[in-house]
DNA sequence: CACCAGGCAAGTA
DNA sequence: TACTTGCATGGT
C-alpha cells in the first residue's frame, strides 16, 4: 500500500471518528491571524479568553489595531500569557499589513506562495508553524501545518525519524498527499482532536480510535 | 506543588 | 550547527 493511501486511509478513519473540525475557530481571517500568533506555546482556552477581550474592546480590526499603544494592547491579551512579547509580534504583522498592502488582508493575499511564505517568516514572532497555519487557516492556502501534535502523531505510529524537523515532515505530507487546502485543513485538525482526547502523550494508548484500525496497524 | 499549553528569538559554545 | 533560556498566564 502507498504511503498515500494509508495517510488517506488514517484521515477518513479519524474524519468518521470526530467528523469535521471547522477549523481555524474565527469570525475573519484577521482573528486567526490574531489567535495564531496567541496561542504559541499557549492553551487555546486562554487564548480565545484574550480574543474575547480584544472583541470587547473593539480592537479585532486592523486598523484600530494598527493605532492602538503595545502596552495597551499587551493588557487587553494578558490572559494569553506571554503579552508583552505577544503584543509586539502583533504589532510586527499589522504593521506590514497596514504600511505595504494598505491595510488589506486582501492584497497581502495576492502575493505567490513562497513569496508570501518567505515575507511572513521575515517577520519577527512569525516562525514556521505560525506562517503556516496563518497560510492554510488564514489566507486558505494548500500548506500541511506541522505542530507538536503532528509530532506526536507521526511518533505514535512509527512514522516519525529522529532526525525529521519541520519541513522534513512537512514534506512528508504535502509530497505524500494531494495539494488540497480543505484535506490538509481538515487533516491537520482530526490530528489535533486526536492528540487532545486520545494521545496526551507517546506510546499510543489502547482506545486510540487509530489502534484498533487494519491499516495503520499495518496489516 | 509541579508541570504543561496548537513557539519563537536571542544568546552561548 | 546544536543546545539553552526568556517570555508569563491559567488550568490540571
Amino acid at each position: 500500500m502507498s504511503t498515500q493511501q494509508r495517510l488517506l486511509n488514517i484521515f477518513d478513519t479519524l474524519l468518521s471518528a470526530f467528523g469535521t473540525r471547522h477549523w481555524w475557530p474565527g469570525d475573519s481571517p484577521l482573528e486567526i491571524i490574531v489567535g495564531a500568533v496567541l496561542t504559541q506555546n499557549t492553551s487555546w482556552k486562554n487564548v480565545a479568553k484574550a480574543i474575547g477581550n480584544m472583541k470587547i474592546h473593539g480592537i479585532m480590526d486592523l486598523d484600530r489595531l494598527y493605532k492602538i499603544e503595545q502596552d495597551e494592547l499587551a493588557e487587553i491579551i494578558r490572559s494569553a500569557g506571554f503579552f508583552n512579547i505577544k503584543s509586539k509580534r502583533l504589532k510586527n504583522i499589522i504593521n506590514i499589513i497596514h504600511d505595504v498592502f494598505d491595510g488589506s488582508i486582501d492584497n497581502l493575499n495576492k502575493l505567490e506562495i513562497t513569496e508570501l511564505r518567505e515575507l511572513l517568516l521575515n517577520i519577527n514572532g512569525i516562525g514556521p508553524e505560525t506562517a503556516d497555519s496563518i497560510l492554510l487557516y488564514a489566507l486558505d492556502r494548500p500548506v500541511f501545518v506541522v505542530d507538536a501534535y503532528t509530532k506526536r502523531f507521526l511518533k505514535n505510529h512509527d512514522l516519525y525519524q529522529e532526525s525529521s524537523d519541520y519541513h522534513d515532515i512537512q514534506r512528508y505530507f504535502q509530497g505524500h498527499l494531494p495539494s488540497d487546502r480543505y484535506l490538509f485543513n481538515e487533516f491537520h485538525a482530526l490530528i489535533v482532536a486526536l492528540c487532545q482526547m486520545y494521545c496526551k502523550k507517546t506510546p499510543l494508548c489502547s482506545d486510540c480510535p487509530l489502534s484498533a484500525d487494519k491499516v495503520v496497524t499495518n496489516r
